[in-house]
Order: structure tokens, then sequence, then C-alpha cells
DNA sequence: ATGACGGATCTAATCCGA
């Protein structure tokens, strides 16, 4: 079979659902992890994902802050939220799904921002940031004989073609050199591949997310790649397609990240 | 100036995002 999954920060499910709605309806992919829904789990819109056929959901929500949810037509076992750096905020939740006989751990992740300034003395966000980082150190792609998929907003762009001015943004936080190179080691010490990156050659620029500070995005283009699809390394044999849905940012009230959709045959 | 917009909240001005 194909399985498609995709990862969305939708910055409020609850004012976007109809895009979600639409982005379901137009890519039919089977397990959508959401970030930034900013809601408790008695307001996310489960009904609505319901009658799309995404009956089976692992929401955990906050209320007004983050908050992921990872929707599926397939059914999700072993539903669990690691507590990173035991803030109590809702920024991890994961499960394990089979598809085509596959069974795959799902890592739904919304990585802290870190705040405006890169300094770990003066910002306590951005030490949030890195300790956040350090703790995601200890997750293996290849956990318990099951493979895994992570995905989510990492808030970091690691490579100099993932923002549109490396030598600009060196000093900005997402781009520094000691969030990337944390970064390199995360995806190090548990063996992650970047799947994104394995499928659109490295030296393609590539962006998920553009501010909504900026006018004209599209034509400025001064975004960056943020939001990421990890695996274990025996899956990328198995990786068919990475869509970056661009044009999701060009809709009405859109959300400032697109969506990316991994599709894989089993 | 990279860039001042956009979401949620005790609906008004404040916090937060990256």
């Amino acid at each position: 079979m194909t399985f498609k999954i995709a990862t969305w920060n939708i910055n409020s499910v609850r004012l976007r659902i109809s895009m979600v709605e639409d982005f379901l309806n137009e890519h039919q992919v089977d397990v959508l992890c959401l970030q930034e829904i900013k809601c408790q789990n008695d307001l996310f819109p489960t009904a609505a994902f319901n009658e799309l056929g995404y009956v089976h959901q692992a929401v955990h929500g906050q209320k007004g802050y983050h908050g992921v949810a990872t929707v599926s037509k397939l059914p999700l076992a072993d539903i669990s939220s690691t507590d990173y750096c035991e803030m109590g905020d809702t920024r991890h939740v994961e499960c394990v799904v089979e598809a085509g006989g596959q069974k795959l751990r799902l890592h739904n992740f919304y990585v802290p921002a870190g705040g405006d300034e890169a300094d770990v003395d003066k910002n306590p966000k951005f030490a949030h940031k890195l300790k956040f980082l350090d703790e995601m150190k200890q997750l293996d792609a290849d956990s318990g004989g099951i493979p895994s998929i992570l995905v989510g907003d990492l808030n970091i762009a690691p490579l100099p073609t993932d923002v549109w001015s490396h030598k600009q943004l060196l000093k900005v936080v997402s781009h520094t050199p000691v969030e990337t190179e944390t970064l390199g080691d995360v995806m190090d010490a548990g063996g992650w591949e970047d799947l994104i990156r394995h499928h659109i050659p490295p030296e393609e620029i590539l962006f998920t997310w553009w501010s909504y500070r900026s006018k004209d995005w599209n034509v400025a283009n001064k975004g960056r790649r943020l939001d990421h699809i990890w695996s274990a390394p025996e899956l990328k044999k198995s990786l068919v397609d990475i869509n970056v849905v661009r044009e999701s940012r060009g809709l009405e009230k859109p959300s400032d990240h697109v969506p990316v959709i991994a599709s894989f045959e089993f």
C-alpha cells in the first residue's frame, strides 16, 4: 500500500478547520500530524475529522498555546506523550500505526521557538530550546524493533539552503550554529535520516515557513525550512515522494507554515 | 531593520510566535 503522512503547523486548528478539511480531501493522507493546535483536548474539532474518516486521534493540547495532534484513518496504538523539560506544556505525542504490514512509531513534535536572543544566559526561552533538543537525543529511530518516523515543527533550519540568507541569519534564532549543530547531534544520536533532504537535493533552496510580517511573502520569499520529516534508515528505501505544499501559504488567512507530505510504498 | 502580522485570551490590550 501507499502510506501518506503529513505534518502541518496549523496555528490554531479551530480557526483553520475548513482549510484542513480541504487539504485532507485533496491529498488523501493516511495520517496528519498537526502542531500549534492552540486548544484544549475537549475543544479539538473531533467531529470534523471523524466525518472525513480520521476517526483515530491522538490529541495533546492545552489552552491557548502549543498543542499537537495526530489524526489517522488507520488505528493508532500505544499513544503517549513525553513532557520534555518537565514544563507541563504540550509539544509531543507519539503512537504506533500499521501500514501494509509495516509497523511504524510516529513522533509528532513542536520544538520551542527559542525567543529572540540566541544567548542562554540572557534568554531563558533559548535555554529551554537547547535543553529540549538535548533531551531529544534520547530518542532512538529504531526503538523496540519498530522503525520510527519523526515529524513536526522543529523550529530549526539546519542547512544554508534552508534559509533565504545563510549569512544574514547566522545570529538569528532558528539558524544559529549552536542550534543546527545540536539538531545534528540529535539526528546522529538517534540514527535519524532527514527524509525531506533525502528526496530533495540539499543544494536546492527549500522553505516551509514564511513570516506573517513580510508583506509579499511569495515575491520576497524570505522563508525558512522549519518543518521536518525524519525516519529510521531502513524506511528510506520505501520513500517514494516528498511534497511541500507551498500553495497553502497563499490561501485566505493562512498558517505561516505549509504542510509537508511524505509518501511511502509498503 | 528581515519584518511589524496574527492568534488566543476573563473582548482589550497583552502575551506569544520565529
